[in-house]
DNA sequence: GTGAAAGCGCTAACAT
DNA sequence: ATGTTAGCGCTTTCAC
């Protein structure tokens, strides 16, 4: 069913069907009934292509995947992001357009989805500091939402990040609460914004009470499960062995108990592996409430949010997005910068 | 840049221009020549949209990511599959729809991607026992390829899966040659097909040896990592406990070693954590080769070739899938019936 | 308030 | 081997 028969079928004009259907004003009230009875009658659905080819806007969005090219991991952290970013999209039937890539390949793809036009828009992934990425979506004028942090000015773009600088910190002064003064911590690539923040925050707590962090228990590479082994076995066999971890990923925190069992040690007391916030959670309330998914839930959460964002953006093109609230422990940077205006856009005036 | 454009920049006909590029065969290998450098110095793109409307292809295929509205765990195993297949677009230069969707709108979704014409080809995941999925696509034309089994006749459709049986049965014979003969079966929700055949795959091991499994020690929900806490304390406090565990998945598995830790026992020698073939070469191979991510890397794999085999699919309408070797833990099947064809579709002769 | 017609960028019959 | 023309399904301008 398209709009030739649908309009063939209620006797009127492609045009005065296409009106109603898309709330513009000049229509009667009585056609846009009849219309919008025919079209749910008839299930009729628009053509996106035929639309996307008429307007210019695609209803979709994309998500740039990078997948390094020397290791193969991907972050299944990706995976709650996208499902929260899934939910918006669906909620306001916007596709998305999921790209994996090769980091090295990253440009090219940008580049392609803004001249081809295939997305109204992109979420940045993992930013790394002082991010070419948010230049180039400016240079080619795609409207995007940093996931994270690219560490330009204030107010250059929009992000969403979750706090990590602070959930670190108050990880830390947990543990040195706990009676802990030889944490390790064991990061992600300190090039990546969260990273550098997460370590902010360790060291924020460690000096804050006193407390010299030793180098040799401060490591950051890709978050393997194998990184968290070998390091952690390191650490542990060296004369003055950590008696607590800080971990930044789930999957390298694997590794690091597998190697704390390794060794014959005990888990728990002596040696707690605390991911962020949810694990926190974990050690702070005891057996019975297991917060560990806390973090994948915030996660989620910021999935939802930059869709949100992105959205919003994309749809009041010259004006900055609105405020929200924050739920989680989520921040979010506004850009100051009007959105870039699709040439061909012409909003209807809803009713 | 655009045809038109193109077209009169070079001087000749857009048909002209369009059959080089497109690779037509009646087109002299001079223009040819021509018509590619000029292309390629302008940096020509064609736009998809408009390629679509006119043929009736998009170059686009969907991926529909039920999420339960039971639970809210997006499977972090999606992530890898995700990528495996996202990499063999890029390769092919089809593009990747994501649909994250409440399982109840699952149905509403495929009849609209297919309504609408917004992808050529959808992956099917998490296939259920009789998945109603199946005959739905068929009915609506969809090629498709199903990531895991679907249980209806064999050759009715295509299907890759990861050989879980076969990996349970080993896992299991594995544990018992260590000596345990009080095994966990901790099991996704066995409506789900690899779920009943892991299952399978651990009583026919059992079995074989002359174990009896004990009813008590199997258990099917929803994989989150409270499940496995939760049973792992359970069996761990009963009165005659397991002495291993056989896992169905990561997340849960970290229930289940926190659950062991809490009760202060020791992981490793005294209660083994198996979670298929990866953890199972970890035990076999000592403490220097994590092959943790075997199983990862299956998945990744098993998505490459799910996605490989749907664009033959598509791009050989009327013909079964061709045959392909397998790498790593996967079987294959493959449909006999002929792929549905799009009305509108001509293929060149690709010279 | 409604409709006719042009056009978005491309492909594919049908000439030549 | 190349060009002409008619769509694909929608939006939008312009006229009524």
């Amino acid at each position: 069913m398209n709009l030739k028969e649908l309009s063939s079928i209620l006797g009127l004009s492609q045009t005065t069907v296409s009106r109603a259907l898309n709330g513009y004003p000049e229509v009667s009230e009585e056609t846009r009934r009849r219309v919008k009875a025919a079209a749910r009658d008839n299930n009729y659905r628009p053509n996106p292509r035929a639309m996307g080819l008429a307007t210019g806007r695609t209803r979709t969005i994309g998500h740039v995947i990078p997948v390094s090219t020397q290791h193969e991991i991907v972050n299944p952290i990706f995976a709650d992001f996208i499902a929260g970013a899934g939910e918006v999209y669906a909620r306001n039937d916007y596709d998305m357009l999921l790209s994996v890539v090769a980091d090295v390949d990253e440009e090219r793809i940008y580049r392609q989805l803004a001249s081809r036009g295939s997305v109204d828009g992109v979420i940045v992934h993992g930013p790394r500091e002082n991010d070419p990425r948010v230049a180039l979506l400016q240079e080619v004028g795609l409207p995007f939402v940093v996931h994270g942090r690219a560490g330009a000015g204030d107010g250059a773009y929009s992000w969403v990040d979750v706090n990590n600088r602070h959930a670190f910190e108050r990880a830390t002064n947990f543990l040195i609460d706990l009676g802990h003064d030889r944490i390790a911590l064991i990061n992600g690539v300190e090039t990546m914004d969260f990273a550098r923040r997460r370590r902010e925050g360790f060291l924020k707590a460690m000096k804050g009470r006193g407390l010299h962090p030793d180098a040799s228990l401060m490591r950051s590479e890709e978050m393997t499960e194998f990184y968290g082994y070998r390091v952690a076995r390191e650490m542990l066999m060296a004369p003055a062995p950590p008696t607590a971890f800080l971990i930044s990923s789930m999957i390298t925190a694997i590794g690091v108990r597998r190697a704390v069992e390794d060794l014959g040690m005990k888990l728990g007391r002596e040696v707690s592996v605390v991911i962020h916030d949810d694990e926190l959670s974990y050690l702070r309330n005891g057996e019975d409430i297991p917060i560990f998914s806390a973090t994948r839930s915030s996660v989620r959460s910021a999935g939802q949010l930059c869709a949100d964002m992105l959205l919003d953006i994309i749809r009041q093109p010259g004006q900055p997005p609105r405020q929200r609230l924050l739920e989680a422990e989520l921040t979010v940077g506004l850009s100051t910068a009007p959105a870039p205006k699709i040439e061909t856009a012409r909003r209807a005036e809803r009713r």
